[in-house]
DNA sequence: ACCTATTTGTCCGTATGTATG
DNA sequence: CCATACATACGGACAAATAGG
């Protein structure tokens, strides 16, 4: 079984969903290259709605968990399970980040913004 | 006027408002503490879904650009006119995030793991 | 302390578009 | 050309947090 989810629990479905499936990439136990079941498939074994998977899926996209494509599905990126040897430089940046006073997300959206360039 | 959106552009409806609002918040035209039309009266102005706008909103928050929450609706953030100082940093973290072999997602995910410790 | 209106949050359903293979 | 599968947008319903009376 890939994963459960609890419509009773306090957390939201799709918030469920994402930390399930990031937490056994992570772990290793979804490996890099698999491919997770179409959304739609596991929507219907899960019993929830496509969108809410769809959501997932996509957050864990902007992650960088998974590559997510039209017509192609839901695949675990490679570099997935390497992430945790790449956080040492990161630490200093986010600290830098810190400092000038930004939020997560902003200092996200100022990086992709300064990627382009 | 707020702003307007395209229906026939090829970005999607969400994506315009999150440029044209993030826009005009850096620009200062909507300044710090300014309070955003509510998600279903700017939906109503613009012809457009309130869940699209709601997306819009959302998106502007995880970029810390504005203060959203339920029953009181969107602030515009106190830091947000600071962030166009703060590009000259951004550059720099991104170049030495290149020189990692980062891809802008997994750093992402990367600064909001770290963010926390 | 209570009630009510407001406003976002989540989820479901449906329809249509679009990149992929 | 065609089937697959995600992307976007619309609509409706109910829940939950907030603010004010």
């Amino acid at each position: 079984m890939l994963l459960s989810v609890d419509p009773a629990s306090n957390l939201p479905l799709f918030e469920q969903l994402v930390t399930g499936l990031r937490g056994q990439i992570i772990a290793g136990s979804i490996a890099a290259g698999d491919r997770l079941p179409t959304a739609r498939d596991l929507a219907d074994s899960l019993d929830v709605n496509v969108h809410t998977v769809l959501r997932a899926y996509q957050m864990l996209r902007d992650e960088g968990f998974i590559d997510l494509r039209r017509g192609r599905g839901a695949v675990v990126a490679d570099r997935a399970q390497d992430f945790s040897q790449l956080s040492i430089g990161v630490s200093r940046l986010v600290d830098e980040a810190k400092a000038l006073e930004l939020t997560p997300g902003a200092l996200s959206a100022l990086i992709r913004e300064a990627w382009e360039k």
